[in-house]
RNA sequence: GGCCCGUUGGUCAAUCGGUUAAGACGCCUCCCUUUCACGGAGGAAUGAGGGGUUCGAUUCCCCUACGGGCUACCA
């Protein structure tokens, strides 16, 4: 770190919705710069035009911003070092790959995707079942290191298809020193020769990373797991392109896992186990599928990011509810696991719980109205304001405000009889009729009073009050949930308590 | 197949050679509540196996097993 200020970034290709485990790299790119006080970068990785998706790019932004993150440089925010596409940056890496050429690190190479094809075919075997470009086999393929130069000027000039492989030297181990797992060493024999330059003239992820790393001065960079094999073709070249001083820290972070099987979490084990992968709602241009998102599913952004924070990582309090700031705070490399942990739902939905209860009624109010107005319910917001401390220590999820509450707004469409049917008795519904009368000459409107009323009336019919208050949840709400069921009468007035009463009494008699 | 990474309860995990092996989620029981939750009190449940090193290993080393990742002109 040397005094160097401290420089991260968050490289994703913009190929469809934001995964948790990319929010959760995001996070610890944010976490570790703030907490340095350095700068966090967005690039966007876009060098495979075949997978390019329009929107993506829009939609990490917006995740980012969502979960409060958003980094100080990138696309949507120029800084020193842009343009932040490597779409953008094309003209620049062609250079540096014939640079390699040059010091004899790289060589052009000819063949033909089929050409390729057949090679593999010919040198699969038993126990070599996907042979590499390697320094053997590249003897016997079209290149510039078996073809005569004349021969490579020629193809050059006629402008034949050709990419810049990386020649990998034989037997050498690579060094590489991993933050959190240590020293991780690799023999150059198990390396093969990298494509480094593709056929359109863009570069690919290897010579991207290392250029882009290097003129955008990252001094720290983070990455899933499934880079670590190829991390010896980085080290290489940041070596041969004279940059080693200025190599950032690598840190190789653990995988989100699949919380059944076995396997990295992916947005299909979402879709088959019912729960999001994704940050926010993610539509599909091409076939305007929707999946649906953490945020969209009724997270906040809080949990979400405790969540995930938490998920290889903790500070070794055992405290576990986290703001942003303490996150930021108590953050360490040196505290990142090394094993993948599986995703757990319903951890994350206690998380979410925790944050619900800690947020303030004012901030909730705009987030509730706004899944009530999905619902098609127009909820009011004095009413509103007064259900959010109501209901808040119930749900885990905000949309868990319209089962715990939509009833304050309109009369439930069904009612659950089956509850109260079996044990109905014609002094019940005595009971209720003449209840009803009293309700309705009854001068105040207020759950206390409510409440005295019915006991005192229980009493003097002779039935048990907890006999007639599950009915009279059923009526006024639908089902066996909700807050006080007296205070939800007060809520939502005379008339309405009373004509739910009646519409409950028929519905129950007719079951 | 090869290479690399990993392995403490069902899950997330603490422990940095000596502990009755924390805590959280989930589960179970009880209390609170004549709804559902929340809350409170308990409970069941863990060091993959085998060798070393050491007075002493969950902790250090090796082997095995298991799990994962990679093995594209994708990132």
């Amino acid at each position: 770190m040397n005094n160097k200020e401290v420089r991260v970034r968050f490289a994703p290709s913009p190929t469809g919705g934001l995964h948790l485990g990319g929010v959760r790299t995001a996070l610890y790119n944010y976490l570790f710069a703030k907490k340095h006080g350095g700068s966090f970068v967005l690039r966007i990785e876009d060098t495979d035009q075949g997978r390019y998706v329009p929107g993506a790019e829009q939609y990490i932004i917006d995740c980012l911003e969502w979960c409060g993150i958003s980094p100080d440089e990138g696309p949507h925010k120029p800084g020193p070092y842009g343009p932040y596409r490597q779409s953008e940056r094309k003209p620049n890496y062609r250079k540096f790959a014939e640079q390699l050429i040059e010091s004899g690190n790289a060589y052009y190479a000819f063949d033909t995707p089929a050409e390729l094809d057949s090679m593999r075919e010919q040198f699969k075997s038993e126990s070599n079942p996907s042979p590499q470009y390697n320094s053997i086999v590249r003897d016997h393929m079209k290149n510039s290191l078996t073809l005569s130069s004349e021969e490579v000027k020629k193809l050059l000039d006629g402008g034949t298809p050709h990419v810049i492989r990386i020649k990998i030297p034989t037997s050498s181990d690579v060094h590489l020193n991993d933050m959190i797992r240590g020293e991780v060493i690799f023999n150059t024999d198990q390396v093969d020769d990298k494509v480094l330059l593709k056929a359109d003239g863009m570069p690919t992820y290897h010579l991207a990373v290392v250029v882009d790393d290097y003129e955008m001065k990252i001094t720290h960079a983070f990455r899933g797991e499934e880079w670590l094999p190829s991390a010896p073709v980085h080290v290489l070249l940041w070596e041969y392109l004279g940059w080693k001083e200025n190599m950032p820290l690598w840190a190789h972070l653990p995988l989100i896992l699949k919380p059944d099987g076995k396997g990295k979490l992916s947005k299909r084990d979402g879709d088959r186990l019912g729960f999001p992968v994704f940050a926010m709602d993610w539509e599909d241009p091409k076939t305007n599928e929707i999946t649906k998102g953490f945020k969209e599913m009724g997270f906040l952004p809080e949990a979400f990011i405790n969540m995930l924070a938490l998920l290889g990582w903790n500070d070794g309090s055992g405290e576990e509810v986290l703001s942003l700031d303490e996150l930021t705070d108590r953050f360490s490399i040196e505290r990142i696991h090394k094993g993948g942990a599986k995703f757990d739902f319903e951890k994350a939905k206690w998380f979410n719980g925790e944050w619900i209860k800690r947020t303030n009624n004012d901030t909730l109010l705009p987030l509730i109205k706004q899944i009530f107005q999905n619902n098609g319910i127009d909820a009011e917001v004095k009413l509103l304001q007064q259900i959010i401390p109501m209901v808040k220590d119930r749900c885990h999820l905000l949309n868990d405000f319209i089962q715990q509450s939509s009833f304050f707004f309109i009369a439930p469409a069904e009612i659950d009889t089956a509850s109260v049917k079996p044990k109905w008795t014609e002094n019940k519904t005595a009971f209720f009729t003449k209840w009803i009368e009293v309700l309705q000459s009854l001068p105040d409107w207020d759950a206390v009073i409510i409440e005295n009323e019915f006991k005192k009336m229980a009493e003097a019919e002779q039935i048990k009050p907890g006999e007639l208050q599950l009915p009279l949840r059923i009526m006024l709400v639908g089902g066996k949930f909700g807050p006080p069921v007296f205070e939800i009468a007060s809520l939502i007035g005379k008339s309405s308590t009373v004509s739910r009463i009646q519409n409950g009494l028929q519905a129950i008699e007719q079951a």
